[in-house]
DNA sequence: TAGATTGTTAATCGATTAACAATC
DNA sequence: TAGATTGTTAATCGATTAACAATC
């Protein structure tokens, strides 16, 4: 059991291997196999052998991994074992969907509180929560000791809210703004952008159009 | 110019130089370099211009790279140059939400039709398009000449989904349910599960819980 | 025991980086 | 010309795959 410097990219996949386990469970199933789980993933099975013997040995020879226990230790190593607190900012169009959005809570994933520097909107009450003023920030920070930070700001205010979420310690940013943000190496931050990814699949389509062949 | 097979990876990047292109664009900037462009993405400027070279030339030795000409070229490379028409399936409230994403529109990706299952649902108005009814799927998809689906379906019904898509021409999918799809080689699929992005953080948190010694 | 599947090693494959000639 | 930066080559680095001994 190693566990020194995991490559990231493994990292990525393990809550994609955690979601399959979840269904496996749900459907009843009480064994699996590193090649059943890399069928349902479009991968190799030696890649999600390879993946987790970077953490210990969770199967059996001959038998396979015992669903409730492989899950629940790739619970453990992914530290969603515990209930995680996050601020939300910027409560736009965007923002109010994630205040919709039931996976975070189903997961253990809770906004704790909103903010907004919109003095229209502060002190409303948006699906069940008050907004707050950017003032309040950082009392809220320390006090609910929040930990992860979700950007749902326009992006001209992105790079100076994660410096102030930065400052205040949150060390994880979820960020819906479309730019890079430069942050200290102990802080990550995940991007989400629609936009990017369908611009990734336009690239593989299209060529149809430049010839006039358009196969369907 | 080559442009025979291009690494995935390579293309995924594309849409971030693009991204910084048009800031820089705004920003009235005339000419860049792969450094500057490297030190706005945290990537190196090499990898800058190796990219770039699957494509053909674009910079001047001595000078760097026109703005606008490069911008230009990224757009034609990505097929992004031209319109190109969505539908959304599924209108609950992330649904609702993507409908308000006016960030798609203004790169010139047009939801066409938006479609639910719910007979409560069909023939409403949400912001500004009629509910339609799953059974008009394939007259629509062919009639305004549909590319992409988005996908915004609960897990248990987006495979079904998918498969209708597929079974219509649409060669990609955008898609929001926590699942995996299993497509033919010549059709994409973009995922977007923010949940398994905050997994992917907490795994390089939470060490500090474990043994009580939490820095700020 | 025979059959199956893991964990791990070694080989292969692919991506990134460093360096520099070409050249604007 | 001198200085700067590209495009590209070669070296390095890292990830994936194949294969198989270990073993349940």
């Amino acid at each position: 059991m190693p566990q020194n410097e995991v490559p990231d990219i493994v990292v990525a996949r393990l809550p994609i291997y955690l979601r399959v386990l979840n269904h496996l469970l749900a459907e009843g199933r009480q064994i699996t196999s590193s090649q059943e789980l890399g069928d349902r993933l479009g991968i190799s099975s030696a890649q999600i052998r390879k993946d987790l013997s970077h953490f210990g040995e969770f199967g059996k020879q001959g038998t396979g991994y015992n669903v409730a226990y492989l899950r629940e230790q790739l619970r453990r190593i992914l530290h969603v074992d515990r209930e995680w607190r996050m601020v939300l900012i910027g409560v736009g169009d965007l923002g109010q969907a994630l205040l919709h959005y039931q996976r975070f809570d189903e997961h253990g994933f809770h906004i704790v509180a909103v903010f907004d520097n919109d003095p229209a909107k502060i002190g409303t009450v948006i699906a069940g929560h008050r907004v707050h003023s950017m003032d309040e920030l950082a009392d809220i920070v320390r006090e609910q000791k929040v930990e992860i930070g979700i950007l749902a700001v326009p992006p001209s205010a992105a790079r100076e809210v994660a410096a102030r979420l930065i400052e205040l310690g949150v060390k994880a940013l979820l960020n819906y703004a479309p730019i890079t943000l430069t942050v200290p190496p102990d802080v990550r931050v995940q991007y989400v952008d629609p936009v990017a990814q369908l611009q990734h699949m336009t690239y593989y389509r299209g060529a149809e159009y430049e010839n006039g062949n358009r196969e369907r």
